[in-house]
DNA sequence: TGCGATTTAATCGTGTGCGATTTATTTTCA
DNA sequence: TGAAAATAAATCGCACACGATTAAATCGCA
């Protein structure tokens, strides 16, 4: 089979890598104002959802391991904004609990992911279905090792 | 209006950083047998396309700023695949180039893409629908600042 | 012509991501 | 029971991304 010189336009993982570039240059500035870092602002997410998870759960959530979430969770402890303690039930995992700063924030946080959206597109319909799809892929990389 | 409690699933943001996580972790050993980390990789995409580029006509190829492109092209004139010199035309900027090895991880690297695709799906129009959205999505964004 | 504005890389500091390893705790099962 | 296996977090090193700033070269225009 003959290969044409390979264009960058023509990489899926450049599509997924220059659009996450982009979001994360929109939230920032964003983020910022609330003195937090886009994965910072994904822990509180799923902190929000269900408070209390063991590192290891945030990592499932996140897709993240202990090597990324440690340092950042405790920057995330000494900005006040959740608390790392040892589980009396299984010392080898840390909870980690929101603080009420923690909790605070997901009401000024709240008009955030709209500002988003409302620069991602103007059809929901449309974002909804790209959502899906884009979950869609992750899973599959995912599930290929 | 009344807001709902914001879930990671509903993020399309995080749809981004998950998969982009994911494409990274399934290009990394890939890429690492050849010496190569993922931007590495697109850099060496873009000078395949078209060697002898400036700093910033890379920048704009990969939505990178010097910032970030020279460290990084310092690694990849450390490890040999480029080369890096000041333009006699116009001092400020700086050229680089292929060097014969850079030129020869084309052939090499050939079969990385249909490797990666593979992982992403079976159904290869899907594919580029999906990345034509992706790229529309990073366009969007982009031109909300 | 010459000097301020602009352009281009480079530098610096901070915060991720992740491979590899280490440490502490719990589980397993001979 | 008690030592090996398994599990959970932490640690370490490296390579991005990017905001902010700096330094050098060129441009523009009075």
């Amino acid at each position: 089979m003959l290969d044409r010189a390979l264009s960058l336009d023509e990489l899926l993982c450049f599509a997924l890598y220059s659009a996450n570039n982009a979001m994360g240059r929109l939230y920032r500035p964003i983020l910022a104002q609330h003195g937090l870092t886009y994965p910072q602002y994904l822990v509180l997410v799923a902190l929000w959802q269900r408070d209390g998870q063991k590192v290891n759960d945030l990592g499932a959530a996140l897709t993240l391991e202990s090597n990324t979430l440690t340092p950042l969770l405790k920057r995330m402890e000494a900005a006040e904004l959740v608390q790392r303690r040892r589980n009396p039930e299984d010392e080898r995992s840390v909870i980690v609990s929101l603080t009420a700063k923690g909790r605070g924030l997901q009401q000024e946080a709240a008009g955030i992911s709209r500002c988003i959206l409302a620069a991602a597109g103007d059809d929901v319909a449309d974002l909804i279905d790209l959502r899906s799809k884009i979950q869609q892929l992750a899973t599959r990389l995912n599930a290929s090792d």
